[in-house]
RNA sequence: GCCGGGAUGGUGGAAUAGGUAGACACGCAAGACUUAAAAUCUUGUGGCCGUAAGGCCGUGCGGGUUCGAUUCCCGCUCCUGGUACCA
């Protein structure tokens, strides 16, 4: 074998792994153990391109890297199968959407093992097949039958609850619940009705149903979460979204708001993304206040986070949506009023979105006292007062917050200033300023003046410091088919679990995968959609569980796949613990990663698993772009003219498939075989070549800019794309995906395998001592990698072999002492030409199995450095100096050199800067 | 609006406890090999002036600190990600 001929090895090397399980990982505790995790893909029709294996290939480095250190390694890899465009596929075609989702993951299975990743098959698990949802499902059986107790901190069993209840009713119970939850005695509990005790339960349950405002899809007929809605439409399809009150389940997620802003803290993420989270959890310290309406036992209750200035509020203003708004209106302002209301509720919330700058509302006619002042208070609805945050109702003070003062202005109400400063330029927020005209709380800062406002609402009963998050409960269900089916039946109205024995609860068939006629879910279709009791049969949930179900825990479940008993074997859990390195994108910062960190918790309270964080060490790969190409049609004609001459001719531009361009030169062949139509075409030539434009969109079939990982394969070899995908930049990085430059990593490789082979082609490595150069060559590029390493820089990785292999080319290195090292070394990023050599050099075996090579500083000592040598901060000469010498030395060596002679010019350096072993420099 | 990230040759990018800007690679140019092309190899390649030696300019823009700034500080411009009447 001469060539390098990366097709035999990659085949040769691919079935071996397989057959040997050499990814294999298996509990061991002699052996430190890393996890290493990719975010699973959801299979689409489309396969891979060239963007998404970018994190799989850094993460397999690391992973095979740290298994060269001795670490047992996790690398498994999976596919989160349940989800929207399978479905919409069986709607067009009646096609089943498993079987799509077989054939989907079928192809990516083939792609991915193509690439030569070091997974763990064996791992392997689907979200959508029975034996994992069956454990989706229990984890949600668990959730409803656990409370979050505030006092614990932590989740508890309903049955604990119940028996608290028993005893001593709810009003010594702090646990997270339903706004409205009534107080009640342990009399009153245990004279309750079945009905009632199972009402009331569910608005304790950490998943619960209940009447929500949701983001209503109409084109998709499913709700989604806030997540799933960018812009007031769809993440998927961009179909329109509303908002619309529905009987859903959701998840009180809201009960681990704080544990999920707290635990960021230890989570060696990047800081943008934990920003992202707190700024979705959006926590806010405040109070609640009560104001009392005039003439009337109605009460307005208030959240605001400035209650040091409570003095300057001037008017109250309540959502459009708020029932107290319609019944606060007065018989002189009712047809004013009840207008604007109708108007504002009519308006989408993507209008009222886009449209902030107009003011609106209208005064109700009612009047509220300030509990502070006793003054008497306008009390107006406004539509920039949204009804799902906070309590649906604002204090307004002008003088200090600029929504209140825009309305204020606009409708002429008063603006009271209570903190010192100048309102010259309209409102100021004042949070330093001290606080002036405020009865008892003057002449103190915002702090204090809180907490003396708070203080006073509490020993009246008529408010409390209060923390308000943004974050909402998340909203569970979907009007979908293909999701896992809650394991839910309802009883009199009422939901119960089934019983486990009867998991999983598989997907029925249906006929059709759409709604039925009367808008119920699909699951409706199904003709025996009911659960058996020996009380009879009841009917099941028709609602599937959200796309962000079974993603949420298969972290847990790839270190026990096959378990037919438990979640994961605990023991396995344990072992393997949080996920050393996540690599995937920022585009789940504040969907999946939140979601698994809240199940993480909720499974830690259990004691189902031992940590309470999924994911110590994340790393945010940028998304990889497309880079389309364009040939300029002369309008009218089939005639093409190359970009440079573009100009001289009325063309238009058209799209051309990327993969018939090299180099920004168009294959005139394969265009005229592109497309029939093209055929005949001409082409009006510079230089003899047809250039062709381009620019940077995303990759999508119908730029034609999509780059498919088996082509490159095909042409180059998997070890080539894996270097160049690399090499293309650092990993977090946003780029677009240019062929260009993969020529110079194929020829790197080429010019790998020739150290290990003599002119003729023939193996050949000799056994003689290495130099010291080319110890010095070797050991530069292994403390390389093991720095890029660490800071996950693994680009300059790639430079760095590409410098060593060509130090040793020009030294014409053949030693083993050097080429056993160096194929270890390029290994984990180019595994198969690596093992090919080292079974080359006679070893049993893989690669993987044999131990990173020790770094030896000794290597890289120097005895003499080349000093840049600066005139007033200017590289002018460079001298070759022993690093012994002294910094008397440096400089007597540096003044009697002729071209710093030549620039001193005869006079004597004011100022002369020495830093051994980096630079000299004289100020002249 | 608010909170992040970024801007370096023709191109991708390298270099930050402040110390030779442009590593490595692509592309381009010239040459070698070849009937020719591809492939391969060699040399050159930030801009301007100069035959050369050499000089001047140069890391988005404008200032500042420093012997010395791509790196630190102040003020902008543009691109990009997130988020938004959140009280």
């Amino acid at each position: 074998m001469a060539e390098y001929t990366f097709k035999d090895i990659e085949k040769k090397w691919q079935a071996y792994w397989e057959e040997n399980q050499t990814f294999q990982a298996n509990v061991n505790p002699d052996k430190p153990k890393f996890y290493s995790l990719d975010m699973f893909p959801y299979p689409s029709g489309a396969g891979l391109h060239v963007g998404h294996p970018l994190g799989y290939i850094a993460s397999d480095i690391v992973s095979r890297f740290k298994k060269l250190k001795g670490f047992n390694v996790l690398h498994p890899m999976g596919y989160d199968s349940f989800g929207l465009p399978a479905e919409q596929y069986a709607i067009q075609t009646g096609q089943h959407p498993a079987i799509t989702t077989e054939q989907n993951i079928a192809r990516y299975t083939e792609q991915l093992k193509n690439i030569g990743f070091a997974f763990d098959w064996s791992k392997e698990v689907r979200t959508s097949n029975s034996d994992y949802y069956k454990w989706t499902q229990w984890i949600f059986m668990q959730l409803f039958n656990s409370y979050y107790d505030l006092d614990a901190d932590k989740a508890l069993s309903i049955d604990s609850l119940i028996e608290r209840f028993e005893k001593e009713g709810n009003a010594s119970i702090k646990a997270a619940c339903d706004e409205d939850t009534e107080k009640f005695t342990a009399a009153d509990w245990n004279a309750y009705s079945e009905k009632i005790k199972q009402e009331t339960l569910l608005k304790y349950r950490l998943t619960f149903l209940a009447e929500t405002t949701v983001n209503w899809c109409a084109a998709l007929g499913t709700v989604l979460s806030n997540d799933e809605v960018k812009e007031g439409f769809s993440e998927r399809g961009g179909h329109p979204v509303e908002r619309k009150k529905m009987m859903q389940w959701s998840m009180r997620i809201t009960a681990y708001a704080d544990r999920l802003l707290q635990g960021l803290e230890k989570l060696d993420w990047s800081e943008p993304i934990k920003e992202m989270q707190r700024n979705w959890i959006g926590k806010s310290i405040g109070a609640d206040v009560v104001f009392q309406v005039k003439d009337s036992d109605q009460k307005i209750k208030v959240f605001t986070t400035r209650v040091d200035t409570i003095y300057g509020v001037t008017y109250l203003a309540l959502a459009p949506e708020s029932e107290l708004a319609a019944a606060l209106i007065t018989e002189d302002q009712r047809e004013k009023a009840e207008a604007y209301i109708e108007v504002a509720k009519n308006r989408s919330e993507r209008e009222r979105m886009s449209d902030v700058k107009t003011i609106s509302g209208a005064f109700t006619g009612s009047y509220a006292i300030n509990p502070f002042n006793g003054e008497e208070i306008q009390v107006w609805v406004a539509d920039y007062v949204l009804a799902g945050y906070g309590t649906g109702a604002v204090m307004a003070v002008p003088a200090h917050d600029e929504r209140d003062y825009n309305f204020a202005k606009h409708f002429g109400l008063e603006i009271r200033q209570v903190i010192e400063g100048s309102m010259e330029e309209g409102s100021f927020p004042g949070k330093g300023g001290l606080i002036i005209n405020s009865g008892f709380i003057s002449n103190l800062y915002m702090k204090d003046a809180m907490n003396k406002a708070i203080e006073f609402l509490e020993e009246k009963g008529i408010g409390k410091g209060k923390i308000q998050y943004r974050m909402r409960d998340a909203i569970f269900t979907r009007q979908r088919y293909w999701g896992e089916p809650l394991p839910v039946y309802f009883k009199e109205g009422l939901p119960y679990l089934i019983e486990e024995k009867d998991l999983p609860l598989v997907l029925p068939e249906v006929d059709k995968y759409l709604p039925t006629e009367d808008g119920e879910p699909p699951l409706a279709r199904a003709s025996d959609w009911n659960y058996k009791t020996a009380e009879g049969e009841f009917p099941l949930e028709r609602s599937t569980m959200p796309g962000w179900a079974g993603s949420s825990w298969y972290f847990f479940r790839y270190t026990d796949p096959k378990n037919e008993t438990e979640l994961a074997d605990k023991a396995k859990t344990d072992y393997w613990g949080s996920v050393d390195l996540y690599i995937g994108g920022s585009e789940h910062a504040t969907g999946h990663l939140l979601y698994s960190r809240f199940w993480t918790k909720f499974l830690y309270d259990l004691g189902i698993v031992t940590v309470d964080e999924p994911f110590q060490k994340m790393i945010n790969q940028g998304m990889i772009q497309g880079r389309s190409n364009f040939v300029y049609r002369v309008k009218g004609t089939n005639q093409f003219v190359s970009y440079g001459l573009r100009d001289q001719y009325d063309t238009f531009a058209m799209h051309v498939d990327v993969n018939i361009v090299y180099n920004d030169q168009l294959n005139l062949d394969k265009f005229k075989a592109w497309r029939p139509d093209l055929a005949d075409a001409e082409f009006i030539l510079e230089d003899g070549k047809y250039i062709c434009g381009s620019e940077v969109e995303k990759m999508s079939k119908s730029k034609y800019n999509v780059v498919n990982p088996d082509d490159i394969i095909e042409r180059y070899g998997a070890d080539t794309l894996r270097l160049y995908e690399m090499f293309l930049g650092p990993l977090e990085q946003f780029k677009p995906w240019n062929t260009n430059g993969i020529d110079g990593v194929y020829k790197f490789l080429r010019k790998l395998w020739n150290l290990y082979h003599n002119s003729s082609g023939e193996f050949q490595v000799s056994d003689a001592e290495p130099s010291k150069e080319e110890y010095k060559a070797l050991h530069k590029a292994i403390k390389k990698m093991e720095d890029d390493m660490a800071n996950f820089s693994f680009n300059t990785s790639v430079s760095s072999f590409m410098i060593c292999v060509n130090e040793l080319t020009a030294l014409k290195s053949n030693k083993r002492g050097i080429l056993e090292p160096l194929a270890i070394l390029v290994s984990p990023y180019a595994p198969h030409i690596a093992e090919e050599l080292w079974n080359l050099l006679g070893h049993e075996g893989s690669i993987t199995d044999a131990t990173f090579p020790i770094f030896d500083e000794s290597h890289l000592v120097e005895s003499a450095f080349e000093y840049p040598v600066m005139i007033n901060g200017k590289m002018r000469t460079k001298l070759s100096l022993d690093l012994s010498l002294s910094k008397d030395q440096i400089q007597e060596a540096a003044l009697s050199d002729e071209i710093v002679m030549k620039w001193l010019e005869g006079k004597a350096p004011k100022k002369i800067i020495i830093v051994p072993g980096k630079i000299v420099n004289l100020v002249v």
